[in-house]
RNA sequence: GGGCGCUUAGCUCAGCCGGUUAGAGCACUUCGCUUACAACGAAGGGGUCGGGGGUUCGAGUCCCUCAGCGCCCACCA
């Protein structure tokens, strides 16, 4: 048995996934059946789109998720599957059918629909394949998509329900229209951007005579304005409240309406009101009874009501139109402008505010429940301030607009009677339409089902409950649902995990999730989004190829916080690589030492060496400091702690500590092995949510490595059969009363080892050293230790409390000990006497500080514990201060 | 117009319940291929924790305020 000097990812990593998987460990049923169940839905990707950093982000936390809860024995449920990404792959199908030659409307609905599932299928399972390797330990068996038999079936339930309880329905209002995709988009999917515009000002003549100057930032809705509104108490235009205006050229005549709306001081504080086009318009266009004139066709186009200016599209309209009006006398300028542009999320056109009949949710009882279990606590929110921002969406929310004038997605299931839309019936499948039909209209009903499919959202919404079976009772939905945690993006809060929310209480009378956990957006090394066009758009698969998975993941863990952005250094992923290679190679060489030992050397009992207990007792602190963070979900710090104390305590330290213990051989050596072993194989489990390859990989080698040797040193547990069941650690209270004197030793390595570095000592070269102080006994033990770590010769390595200072030394004070190192013929007195008293300075100033904070109200405020280690500092400030003063005396004499 | 976040070493970020002269990685300087690891080790330089005020025995950490940057929501033509 050999590991190579480097650990190798690439030989490892797809090895390791098949065979988790091939035991079924992926799935909760390794567990007993009376297992508590751990759940989590993965924030379904879009089925043919391709992996990016918010991808391995999420993949990186809920795997850490899932994989520590299977660690404590858990049922752990993390439910794959895809979204069928409606407009996304509609748009991606109609640019390949417009690669070779055709399109949609050439092929018709059927075809279209057998090409986009043909596409599906065929590019459907890469991002599958991708998120597998990440390492994602998700049930493949229990994978579903947003179309599939199943979740389509939920969705034309909870289409039936929410219509049945009055809570869907069809209207004619203005939506956000996307002209290029020729369908209506939800409000949440239009982005507003402050663009360079122009503002167009002109005078709307009154029949009578006078005028009054408006503004517009789109002089093409001219044609559509149905009144010109003013302040009521304008004194500027009162004269003209209940007069009418002309509509410039179509020479329309429309009233004058005076409404509070209208802001006096902006502009003219004068407003034209278009409420076919304008979403403020229209609503006052409500309350003033305002006839509704649609000026424009579904692409965009100017239609028949813009008289003249028919056929054009919207910008040439707007010239033409300003041409004419120039020409006319009624321009008044155009000024430079910052207008708020709406655009689509999608294809990035303008969005059109356009009147058209759509079918909508009236979300607003569902949305009070959702409030309320966020308010009540039944649902958590982490971080916390994301609570704010579901109570502001979901107070103001508005209807939600849900369907596409797309052919990809789940149709609606509304049947329209003999072609007359006002009689219709909303049902499951075509024959119970027909069933319903015939029953309130006659046995000779012709059905026509509606041409509109759903937002991509609705089947989503559904998510944490129909991919366990629902509307179906089946075991899995009794079993694991509700789901535990729902983590994503903060930027699909409203999209997607507020409309679960939703959807849940009202269908499952239940809450979908406890808790809510929010990670930010993967952002490049400087903090800017990641874009193509930038060009600084990192690719997860790349990054694997070249560090590993378990540095990506490590990175994207420890690189941040929760709910903040993540920005992305590839030098990090480098060092998370090392850190990888640096596990391996602890484990390499805990293996190695394997040989050193047999099994007579077992002792009878335990005796821990005072390094032991030191790394005992940090390994102590650090699982229960890791499990008071997986708490509070403080993924990053804890990961960060584990890596310090890995490598920071374990490798540099401990391991080093071990090389001189396991020379001494027998007893010693064989408990520095186990305690070797121990707390690697801690660590290691520590480490596996986080990156389960490298820590599977070492685990399995130290496994074999030890029940090769038959040692007789193994866990009382024995060892589980792969670290990805293995138990979580516990935090043991074990008696070290030792592990503090190891402090003292590091602090007197470093102090030697600094000493060597400024005075130039060359590296292999032993020095004496002569070890004074009251701590010099409790450091007696180890002297084998340091005269090892600080490369001293063990041969004229002495410990005394009362040794006195020999001639030529450097004094290393440190309070509790005292370090003379005489360094023959190399100390410069004058260069030490300097030294000495830069220490003293230091020393004396630091015993001001705390002698001062002592005699202050501290002593009697601070509790008790506080107090007591300032008093120990002052004794061990004192001591070096004597013992500084003391030698610079004897120098100076 | 509301709301939120960020501002800590040259760069990217930690610092969780306030505890006492601030940490990591990268970069930098010096030294070292010591039999786990040069994807490494040892030593070192580098920060008035954005500004101001307050609470407290004690503040990077809590409160107020100002500034800069970023994000979200919102119906100013």
């Amino acid at each position: 048995m050999s590991m190579p000097k480097t650990y190798d990812f690439a030989s490892t990593e797809e090895r390791l996934y098949l065979w988790w998987e091939k035991n079924g460990w992926f799935k909760p049923e390794c567990r007993p059946a009376d297992a508590e169940p751990f759940v989590i839905s993965i924030p379904p990707p879009n089925v043919t789109g391709e992996l990016h950093m918010g991808h391995a982000m999420f993949v990186a936390l809920e795997d850490l998720m899932i994989r520590h809860a299977r660690m404590r024995g858990k049922a752990a449920l993390w439910v794959p599957g895809t979204d069928h990404a409606g407009i996304a792959t509609q748009l991606q199908v109609e640019k390949m059918l417009r690669a070779s030659g055709t399109s949609r409307q050439e092929i018709g609905r059927e075809e279209f629909l057998d090409a986009t599932w043909e596409w599906k299928d065929k590019y459907g399972g890469r991002i599958v394949r991708q998120l597998r390797g990440l390492g994602a330990s998700c049930d493949w068996d229990r994978q579903r998509f947003t179309m599939d038999d199943g979740l389509s079936e939920a969705v034309l339930e909870a289409f039936v329900r929410l219509y049945r309880m009055g809570l869907i329905y069809r209207g004619e209002r203005l939506v956000n229209w996307s002209p290029g995709l020729q369908t209506a988009v939800s409000d949440l999917e239009v982005e507003y951007s402050d663009e360079e515009a122009l503002l167009y000002y002109f005078t709307y003549p009154i029949d009578g005579g006078g005028g009054i100057p408006v503004a517009t930032t789109r002089p093409e809705t001219i044609l559509g304005d149905t009144a010109v509104a003013v302040h009521p108490e304008d004194e500027r235009y009162g004269q003209y409240i209940g007069r009418m205006a002309r509509v410039p050229i179509l020479n329309r005549e429309i009233p004058v309406i005076a409404d509070a709306y209208v802001d006096r001081e902006f502009g003219t504080g004068a407003l034209k009101i278009t409420p076919g086009h304008d979403h403020n318009d229209f609503e006052i266009g409500q309350r003033h009874g305002l006839p509704l004139v649609n000026v424009m066709n579904k692409d965009a186009t100017m239609n028949e009501q813009a008289g003249p200016y028919a056929g054009l599209t919207r910008e040439d309209c707007r010239g033409r139109l300003w041409a004419d009006m120039e020409a006319a006398g009624l321009t008044l300028k155009t000024e430079p402008y910052v207008r708020q542009t709406p655009r689509s999320q999608r294809g990035g056109e303008i969005i059109e505010p356009l009147l058209s009949k759509q079918w909508f949710v009236d979300v607003e009882p569902m949305a009070k429940m959702a409030l309320e279990a966020v308010r009540s606590g039944r649902i958590r929110i982490v971080p916390e301030r994301f609570g704010k921002v579901w109570e502001n969406w979901l107070t103001q929310i508005r209807p939600w607009c849900i369907s596409r004038q797309l052919w990809w997605g789940h149709r609606i299931p509304v049947y329209y009677v003999n072609g007359d839309e006002a009689q219709l019936v909303v049902a499951r499948t075509e024959e119970e339409a027909y069933a319903l039909a015939r029953q309130r209209y006659g046995e000779e009903v012709v059905l026509e089902q509606d041409p509109d499919v759903l937002d991509t959202w609705f089947s989503s919404a559904l998510w944490p409950f129909s991919t366990l079976g629902w509307p179906a009772e089946t075991p899995d939905l009794r079993r694991y649902f509700p789901t535990d945690v729902l983590e994503t993006g903060y930027d699909i809060l409203f999209f997607w995990v507020a409309r679960m929310a939703m959807t849940s209480l009202l269908f499952m009378n239940d809450i979908p999730f406890h808790t809510i956990y929010l990670h930010g957006l993967v952002r490049d090394e400087h903090g800017r989004k990641m874009s193509k066009t930038l060009g600084n758009v990192v690719d997860p698969l790349e990054v694997v190829a070249e560090y590993g998975t378990d540095a990506l993941r490590f990175t994207l863990l420890t690189g941040g916080t929760p709910g903040n952005d993540l920005n992305l250094a590839l030098s990090k992923v480098e060092s998370n690589r090392n850190f990888a290679n640096k596990i391996w190679n602890i484990a390499r060489f805990v293996s190695r030492s394997i040989e050193r030992v047999s099994p007579a050397d077992r002792p009878a009992a335990p005796d821990y060496s005072t390094a032991d207990q030191w790394i005992l007792a940090r390994l102590t602190e650090t699982v229960a400091s890791v499990n008071r963070l997986f708490d509070s979900y403080l993924y990053g710090e804890a990961g960060r702690q584990i890596n310090d104390f890995l490598w920071g305590d374990f490798a540099d330290w401990y391991v080093e500590t071990a090389k001189v213990q396991l020379g001494e051989g027998g007893g010693r050596a064989w408990t520095t092995l186990s305690v070797l072993r121990y707390v690697l194989d801690q660590a290691l489990r520590l480490l596996h949510p986080y990156i389960p390859y490298v820590t599977e990989e070492t685990w399995q080698q130290l496994k074999a490595a030890f029940q090769e040797a038959g040692l007789g040193i193994a866990p009382n547990e024995g060892w589980a059969e792969a670290l990805i069941i293995a138990d979580w650690p516990r935090t043991t209270a074990l008696d070290l009363p030792a592990a503090a004197d190891f402090e003292l030793l590091r602090e007197l390595v470093r102090s030697i080892r600094n000493a060597r570095a400024e005075s130039g000592v060359v590296p292999g070269r032993k020095i004496s050293a002569i070890i004074a102080g009251p701590g010099a006994d409790r450091l007696a033990p180890m002297k084998p230790v340091l005269a090892f770590l600080a490369g001293l010769d063990e041969e004229r390595l002495t410990f005394a409390a009362g040794a006195a200072a020999p001639e030529n030394c450097l004094t290393l004070s440190l309070g509790e000990v005292t370090g003379y190192l005489p360094l023959a013929g190399m100390v410069d007195l004058d260069q030490e006497r300097e030294r000495l008293r830069e220490e003293l300075a230091d020393t004396s100033a630091q015993i001001e500080r705390v002698s001062g904070l002592l005699a202050g109200p501290f002593a009697q405020k601070a509790p008790p514990p506080v107090v007591q280690k300032e008093r120990e500092r002052l004794v061990r400030l004192e001591a070096s201060r004597d013992e500084l003063a003391g030698r610079l005396a004897a120098l100076e004499a």
